[in-house]
DNA sequence: CTATTAATAGTAATGATTACGATTCACTTC
DNA sequence: GAAGTGAATCGTAATCATTACTATTAATAG
């Protein structure tokens, strides 16, 4: 996903066209890995000193339900990076380091026979961790 | 995991036997799934109003290092159960609106070849997430 | 029983996130 | 391109979970 195609999307759904929102995808575009909500508004701040938690947030959390951006929650933050390929299915290797990720391309749920009789099955979180060659 | 086994664990760390202790240990040991700190929290004041904070958090990550208890965030809040099984390595389908969790005895890492030269391996974390049969 | 030191109570502080009224601004329509 | 409209933002306060700290209490050894 590059910031182009994050606008089509955002359009699509009639979403307008703000200072915020494209500094926040630029600033995303640019790194290769998960950054804290907390990040991004540090950046922000940079050309905006005045921004609001509620613009952070808010803006995450649509990028995030529109499939732009990817969450996961790490040590108690919430954490944001681009959509690698919005569609297919895939999980990550986290540095818990500097958050830089690596693709993981097979799921879990394919390999194992996950025998549960009579639940629902909602949905499923792996990722692995660890120190990317950078930061050992 | 059982109270029993749990105390000659904290024994042999030579932890005090405390009422405190005690309570949380029976309290989890009842159920079979995970439950965030505050509901131990809430729990442990039936008896004694005026736990701390302090006490709950600090006992709750004390169990968690000795492997009495398995630890996991969950929607921004920390949960604790019972360890089921402490060295032998699995992992958990988690109710998300009880908590009860199912065994999965298999992991992901012994199928997937995570392919990433350079890396430093220190952990990983797989959950699946639904709707057990009661909740439905 | 007494001493020692861990454990706790009580409460304040922190850190991330959510909430909200007032204001501003992007975009449509004329 | 000016005006109108609702979305987006600001500024700030509130919330929620967790951490921190000091004075006091209590579990265990001797």
């Amino acid at each position: 996903m590059n910031v182009e195609k994050a606008w089509e999307t955002l359009k699509k759904h009639s979403f307008k066209r703000t200072k915020n929102r494209e500094a926040i995808l630029e600033f995303l575009a640019e790194r290769d890995g998960y950054t804290a909500a907390m990040d991004v508004g540090e950046f922000l701040k940079k050309d905006n000193p005045g921004v609001s938690f509620d613009t952070i947030y808010r803006n995450l959390t649509t990028f995030a339900e529109l499939d732009i951006l990817e969450e996961t929650d790490l040590n108690g933050e919430r954490q944001y990076r681009m959509h690698c390929d919005p569609g297919v299915h895939h999980h990550h290797f986290i540095c818990t380091v500097c958050g830089k990720t690596k693709h993981i391309p097979s799921c879990p749920m394919d390999h194992i026979s996950v025998n549960l009789p009579g639940v629902e099955i909602q949905g499923h979180k792996f990722e692995v961790y660890g120190k990317c060659p950078q930061c050992q």
